[in-house]
DNA sequence: ATTAGTATTATGTATAGACATAATAAGAGT
DNA sequence: ACTCTTATTATGTCTATACATAATACTAAT
């Protein structure tokens, strides 16, 4: 019954979100096709289009050619994280960020890894273990592998002073990589070094990069105690 | 130097990616704008836009009004992750799915909770602890609230049977909310329901979820040892 | 010089029309 | 019944054009 015109996308975005929450098209429900409701919204079909485009993106729609659009049954809501360079989480909450490097070594990995990257098992990486500290505390500590095979310029930079993070974006693009995000309990050695009691909780992010087919980089980052990662849905 | 038409929005996505990873852009560089793009590319200008925008929506351009379309000098990227239903979640896995109640109780929550939520403090919520099992072994403990002065109906809901998750998916919607990650170390009680050791470090999320400015429910999950959540970038 | 007003520029979005494509339904042939 | 072909339908996308809008640069008036 809204007889309202609605000119632009958003508008007409959150017209449908309005009629999923509020049941007007309950869950599992075929919705109108966009010729139609562009002939109800008062607009166009690629203005409709767009919306319940982005509806879909979303997870609140399911959209399928011939089939029509559905309101999702069970709505996987889908939200977006941001993951920053480390400094920059520090520095927003206005504190000074410092970096220590812990230890460096081009050494043979662990099987593990040059299995799972498709590598020579004999081939060297470049290890490297570092402390990120916010205003002189310990904020998270990093453990990287860099393939050297790929980046070899790596072995000359001087990681002292040069944090791995902040250079590899610079200088090592990747086009896709995955993340996990668990927790687990500190060790002797990584309790030590975020100075908190040993088998603290600590928040674990894994990344792995690659750029096409190519490994770049593998990093498991442990935050100290109290981080917390927000996003919204 | 490519002189290849490029007739899609998706092409023109990978093309100009390639030019950023590739440092053809580097970072902070501004690239031509969308009529000389479209120019180049042999397509139109809202080919050009539906791809760049995209980019942009993923964290690897800029684009501002008049001034241009920059590559993001410190590429935030941004990864987006599905909450799903936990049920879903196990059953994907093939296992089987099992839900205990653990607690039921219409009572005064805690002063914080009433203070964040902007309600009376002496008005009732709904308290539930629940264990979700994958093969009957305790996968996640969820700690809930849920706000009766705006939801009447859940008090007469027999969550016994009725995962609270689900129901409120199906019959409370939220147009809004926030999530947050963490870990944590079991206290005695969590370790016994998870039945795992005291202390034991587990993936905490904290979600909170609103229809419009009113509160809807307020969830804790802590998913058992092993528990990662993934995505990519 | 400072301010107010105007022009310019690149992105943001809308529109009408066209064709492509996936999924389904209907019909024809064996 | 069964398979193959042919419509039909709704979404997916592209095009050309138009105007809106934010941010900047330029210009005239005080």
């Amino acid at each position: 019954m809204t007889s309202v015109k609605l000119n632009n996308f958003q508008d007409i975005k959150s017209e449908v979100l309005g009629r999923i929450t509020t049941r007007v098209w309950p869950p599992g429900e075929l919705i109108p096709n966009e010729e139609d409701l562009a002939a109800e919204f008062g607009c166009s079909r690629a203005t409709v289009n767009r919306a319940l485009r982005e509806l879909s993106d979303n997870g609140l729609l399911e959209r399928k050619r011939k089939a029509g659009t559905r309101v999702v049954l069970n709505p996987v809501r889908k939200a977006t994280l941001s993951i920053s360079i480390i400094r920059h989480d520090i520095e927003n909450r206005g504190c000074t960020y410092g970096y220590v490097l812990l230890q460096r070594e081009h050494i043979i990995p662990p099987l593990v890894l040059s299995k799972t990257w498709g590598v020579p098992a004999k081939s060297k990486m470049l290890h490297l273990k570092a402390l990120h500290l916010s205003n002189s505390v310990p904020y998270a500590l990093e453990n990287r592998w860099i393939n050297t095979k790929h980046i070899p310029k790596a072995l000359k930079i001087d990681f002292d002073v040069q944090n791995a993070n902040e250079w590899l974006v610079q200088n090592a693009p990747f086009n896709n990589g995955d993340i996990a995000f668990s927790a687990t309990n500190t060790d002797a050695k990584e309790s030590e070094y975020l100075d908190v009691a040993q088998g603290a909780a600590v928040f674990v992010m894994d990344r792995k990069t690659w750029h096409d087919q190519a490994p770049i980089t593998t990093v498991r980052v442990l935050f100290a105690p109290g981080y917390r990662m927000y996003t919204t849905i």
